[in-house]
DNA sequence: TTGAAAGCGCTACCAA
DNA sequence: TTGGTAGCGCTTTCAA
């Protein structure tokens, strides 16, 4: 059996509460208590029950939930990788979890996460109604979305511009020459995607250009469709002269379509990767502090459990045009 | 105050018990009953509290502890994603940690888990000394080492092939015509580098070749390191013609090394990554499935937790040599 | 400087 | 089909 504080006072001959004083390093015990109640513990490799103390405290745990779509894409561990950084001097620890873009296997992981009595929640969402959590937010737990915006529930959220990301990037196409720019996209459903689009469409009309729709490839998930997606506009009667990429996914896509073409297109691509400088040419990307929209999340979590009240609030994190070589060519 | 169970029994006007098997699903409750009980959840936003349940039922959390050197390392984020993968149907979640390469950190971290009594922990250690775990698994915890082996400790672990991985990336090379194939490796002391290092000396030694001090730069912990081992090594009287590079940071720097060289020496590097088919030459590696790793990390703490017991195992994952291009020039 | 006792929210056990 | 009660390991409060 697991040794606990009774235990650890009866070896070393004290009460409960002596052995509690010494394992919270309270004041007012005798050295030679404290030393040979210290004996004990390490003679019985004690280790003390956190879900007592928070059960007694009535307390929140010391712990962040963190639900993203999956643990393993960079954009999301370098999140994980922000939330703990700032969380890490604060003793809070971080449990994570994947939703695989599974609506209702987020909103289980997120009970789950309640039930846990997290601090707070960082959620990188995929579903679209997050009305479940009002009672939590109500209860005091902060939540912050972050990537994307909750729905049907007012809560804070860091998000990145991405409509002023992509205006950019279309306008440092543009600004070299080009007039046919195709853009290669998520999902249409999805927040970003949209925005992204938004950005796209703007930096076209401010140049007084026309969309064309046939150089807008919505629906891409993953790098085989963005890529068929480029071959496609390749072969177009009047191909583009330059590719948006909505996202990594999709400029590795466009990458392999482009890979062996004499002439590629002009690309400029939509979050940053670390060998994105090593290609033949370097490409040209979106980038951003994927580890700060963590940090910020977190800094959120914690001003809000530090008391911080107030109406939700949105931060956006802004990008920059990294130029490298594949975004300054001409058409 | 967030409401207990006690709270939704008097809103339902049923006793604390009744409220307890409805919200564990236990049979014999009248459906009128179960009904109302239900409402009053709903009315009160009621979420059990995980802490008194595991208190009450003195076992551990359905919790497994990850301790990486780095959580957005995508070596580690491949390792969580196997774990959750593999834990998730049994209902098991993740809290991941990352040490920084600090041994007080990855002690603190631990002890902290151990705290919140989870019900395995997995750790891919940094440390030297990991016997202050011993009272943890003596308990019952089990407890696996991933990547590195554990010390001083007798745990299961679950390894890499890296001698065989090192050996078959140099024989490859030797295969291919090369006599001076260069080491670029990590620090020495650390546990996969003294391996890949016995490996590439196996394969040189079983070719009747000398191992030429001059062509093995360890210590390059970084990618600028490995960068500046390379152009060192480029620029000797006799440069070697091939070059193996420990793991993928030191790949990433070998590669700024070579990068716009009219003839790069022939390439191999330790870990497989998303672009290397993209580069030019596409970049010949020694992979392995490191969501793998983590589910075979996961499997093992099942296993423990379902009652296996028995002496340390220790499991290793074989890796491939796959050929891109750059690991099949000729000197 | 030390100890005794109540109680956090829940489940296990027994009773009705 | 339902309810009462003890107690998980700890902290809090009060007393000695």
């Amino acid at each position: 059996m697991r040794p606990t504080m009774m235990d650890v006072a009866q070896a070393a001959g004290v009460s409960l509460k002596t052995v509690s004083r010494v394992v919270n390093r309270e004041q007012g015990v005798r050295t030679t208590t404290l030393r040979s109640v210290q004996e004990a513990i390490q003679e019985l490799g004690y280790s003390r029950n956190e879900h007592a103390r928070v059960l007694r405290q009535n307390r929140a745990s010391r712990m962040l939930g963190l639900v993203t779509r999956d643990v393993s894409n960079p954009f999301y561990s370098a999140i994980a990788r922000g939330v703990e950084e700032e969380v890490r001097d604060r003793a809070l620890l971080v449990i994570a979890g994947s939703s695989d873009e599974d609506a209702e296997r987020e909103r289980a992981l997120l009970e789950v996460l309640c039930e846990r009595r997290v601090g707070g929640l960082i959620v990188a969402p995929t579903g679209s109604d997050h009305s479940f959590l009002a009672p939590e937010l109500a209860l005091g737990t902060p939540i912050t979305f972050i990537d994307r915006p909750p729905w049907r529930l007012a809560a804070d959220s860091i998000l990145l511009d991405n409509v002023g990301g992509a205006r950019d990037a279309v306008e440092h196409l543009l600004a070299h020459g080009h007039r046919r720019v195709a853009l290669v996209g998520d999902l249409p459903e999805v927040f970003t995607t949209s925005e992204r689009v938004r950005g796209y469409q703007t930096a076209l009309r401010a140049a007084g250009l026309p969309v064309d729709e046939a150089l807008v490839r919505l629906g891409c998930h993953d790098t085989r469709s963005a890529e068929a997606a480029t071959r496609e506009l390749l072969s177009l009667p009047e191909p583009p002269t330059a590719v948006f990429a909505g996202n990594n996914r999709i400029t590795f896509g466009v990458l392999r379509a482009l890979a062996g073409r004499a002439r590629p297109p002009a690309l400029v691509g939509f979050d940053d990767f670390e060998l994105a400088p090593l290609l033949s040419p370097p490409v040209t990307v979106v980038a951003y502090d994927a580890v700060e929209l963590g940090r910020q999340a977190a800094r959120l979590i914690c001003e809000r459990l530090a008391g911080a009240s107030g109406p939700p609030r949105q931060i956006v994190v802004s990008t920059e045009v990294v130029p490298r070589g594949s975004g300054e060519v001409g058409p």
